[in-house]
DNA sequence: AATCTTTACGACCGGTCGTTCTTTTAGTAG
DNA sequence: CTACTAAAAGAACGACCGGTCGTAAAGATT
């Protein structure tokens, strides 16, 4: 789908500012409140323009978490992955993911959050699709506590699985309690509380202090 | 509004009906997909007749709220408040909150969970209601840590508000990734975490292990 | 038993939603 | 420049939404 000199055709690069669109609204109205009108008012577009694009609402639905996994590979994991390997790799996501809402990334607040609360009790390929995504942020936590197992920066007796929760419980909260009630405190408590948790639990507690 | 022999009138009797089914309905579907039409088939009455104990859908919505209030005051907050006070009594309510969704009290997950994220980059009167609400339950955590303090049951150095955030967070977390994921080792994760972090600022580690 | 109030019903309104269809525009290739 | 095709516009659809209204039944009061 590109022209003869590389560039994007114009289907394409609709489809992104669309998406990109999508991704703000529904963080801000949620996946099922995401409405097709609202999402062409605001690229200047018709309604009717959509279904070129995608079959049904859900397509675009599927395509929207899609959007948004792709802003939080780009800035928030890659970011985290050029950290040194171990333990500051794992506090440096942990960091990135905090900031990554601390600065108003996206307005309305974590995507993610909003859209995985809004599914957590209903069926179909958006709740596996979301479950999926949880699945492996999830296991990139532990595998990032492994590694710092073995590096011997955590102590062995650490527990990669109840450390991922932890730090997902952290930033889940983060997200929300700095809508509901502001971002004042909010932040520093997520960073505080995981940055003791990983003192805690690690072999130096030097490690994490020169990374604050 | 009580009959002459101390019994509920019939208004009330159906309203606190409508409400309960409400709950049940916004917590799967949110606050704002709550349809008057779903919660009115639900008690085969009339979908207008639910204007005639609420004037908008709005109100009904912040009458939900107050009656998920009362659920979560008489199932999670009152049980805990009947433990010894202090550190048993903060244990004693992270506890209980786990459990509540672990018995699957509320079919669909967690009401507040649900609603706090749709509202929580919203603005009126259903997001001030609920930020009080958070503030409050905070503050209760926050209240009860005090109280360990002062009885010399937790360091004196902990920092009640970052414990009531942590508390806050892990219990969040469950709720969410219970549903998203399956409940089979979330709850014990929530229920691990904090009994580690007690235990860490405890005094007496054993405080806490004969309440497990 | 008669009266008044509360509660519920069923039809209906205007509006918005997702979706489909037909027509027009505009970018690309020969 | 012309022909072709992908993209967008615009109107219209059926369904559902929150909300209103007139009416009828049920309960309590006297």
């Amino acid at each position: 789908m590109t022209t003869r000199d590389g560039r994007l055709a114009r289907g394409d690069r609709t489809r992104t500012r669309v998406l990109d669109a999508a991704v703000v609204l529904a963080t801000r109205n949620g996946l099922d409140g995401l409405s097709l009108g609202q999402v062409a008012d605001a690229l200047t577009i018709s309604k009717s323009a959509l279904f070129a694009h995608w079959r049904s609402k859900e397509e675009l639905q599927l395509a929207t978490i899609e959007r948004a996994r792709e802003q939080w590979l780009e800035q928030v994991i890659s970011p985290a992955l050029r950290e040194p390997r171990g333990l500051r790799r794992l506090w440096a996501l942990h960091r990135h993911r905090i900031a990554f809402y601390a600065d108003r990334v996206l307005p309305g607040g974590c995507f993610f959050g909003n859209v995985q609360f809004e599914f957590n009790a209903r069926q179909g390929p958006i709740h596996d699709r979301l479950a999926a995504i949880l699945t492996d942020w999830l296991a990139l936590i532990e595998r990032l506590a492994g590694e710092a197992i073995a590096l011997g920066e955590l102590r062995p007796e650490t527990d990669p699985a109840l450390l991922a929760y932890e730090a997902e419980a952290l930033g889940l909260a983060a997200v929300m309690q700095s809508r509901l009630l502001g971002p004042d405190a909010v932040y520093d408590h997520a960073l505080r509380s995981m940055r003791d948790r990983l003192r805690a639990l690690s072999t130096d507690p030097t490690l994490i202090k020169e990374h604050e």
